[in-house]
DNA sequence: ACCCTATCTGCATCTCATGCGAACACGCAA
DNA sequence: TTGCGTGTTCGCATGAGATGCAGATAGGGT
């Protein structure tokens, strides 16, 4: 996504407004590559503003969303993740602590794929499953680990 | 997956019992290339057998997966999608209907990525993301399509 | 036929996300 | 600078999807 003066910009050309907490979001996405949650940046928004809304928090990222400003992606591995990088890139997810890195894939615009008969296709996503190197060696079972405390569903057989 | 009659043997071997609710489960399983939803497989199963839980349903999915005769799905786009096949094989997602459909993408275990630094890849799984050849030619939007009361969350800008 | 234990069922609970309406404030205009 | 109109914020209610729990039920080996 652009940077939060320029969607400052945008955002009054468009006829929406900028209002503290649209900026305080804008520079906590800016440049962002941990793959937040609404809850991690409502967490992390809520340190530097007392008070602001959780329904704030989602109801800037889905403007974002549609502005194409931000993409959000599901892993089914919890809540959705938003990601301000807009490029054209994958992800790697770690099946442990739920970390999302992104990665690139060479050639993956131009597949060989078999079954699309009569389909008209958008967008691709590709999403590796894996286990991350911090949770390679650690074996973390101690809480050790910083995202530790994102729960994880159906241990060992998720998605 | 296996068919109704091994999965039978399968499950007593493991000291598992061998239900009638299992059994319709197992059939209504057996060769689905629908990716059915939990709510999809209790409406079919609730026509052959009247009074049989969801909450059963919900748990023989699990118990199928974890024994890897199942495998699920979150498309981002609602509830989680089963697939019995569990050879390796993609998916293409109509955004429109919700629709899924297996793919083959050649190459797919063979990909060329960059950023996977200290990841043990697991499994990879990709999606594509389009409109189907019923939904490209009929503007669905009277209700026609057989899965249009499938809710299209936040349509336009999804995941 | 009997018993032990896994299973089924219904309800409560949980997470994540969105709908809604009153109070608020951005930003243009005077 | 002040005032106004409309877009925003906020808190609560609501919704979907999925799981926890415990009493009742029924496989299936003996």
């Amino acid at each position: 996504m652009r940077s939060p003066a320029e969607l400052s910009s945008a955002f009054r050309e468009s006829g929406l407004k900028v209002t503290p907490q649209r900026q305080l979001l804008f520079r906590l996405l800016h440049d962002n590559a941990t793959h937040p949650t609404a809850d991690a940046l409502f967490a992390a928004a809520s340190e530097q503003m007392p008070g602001i809304s959780l329904r704030t928090v989602y109801q800037t990222l889905t403007d974002l969303t549609s502005m194409g400003e931000l993409q959000s992606f599901d892993f089914g591995n919890g809540p959705a993740r938003f990601d301000p990088n807009v490029g054209s890139h994958h992800h790697v997810v770690c099946r442990s602590c739920n970390d999302v890195a992104d990665v690139y894939v060479a050639g993956a615009s131009d597949l060989d794929v078999a079954g699309l008969e009569g389909f008209t296709i958008d967008r691709s996503d590709i999403v590796f499953h894996g286990l991350c190197a911090r949770c390679s060696t650690t074996q973390d079972v101690t809480g050790s680990h910083p995202n530790s405390n994102i729960p994880s569903p159906t241990t060992g057989a998720m998605s």
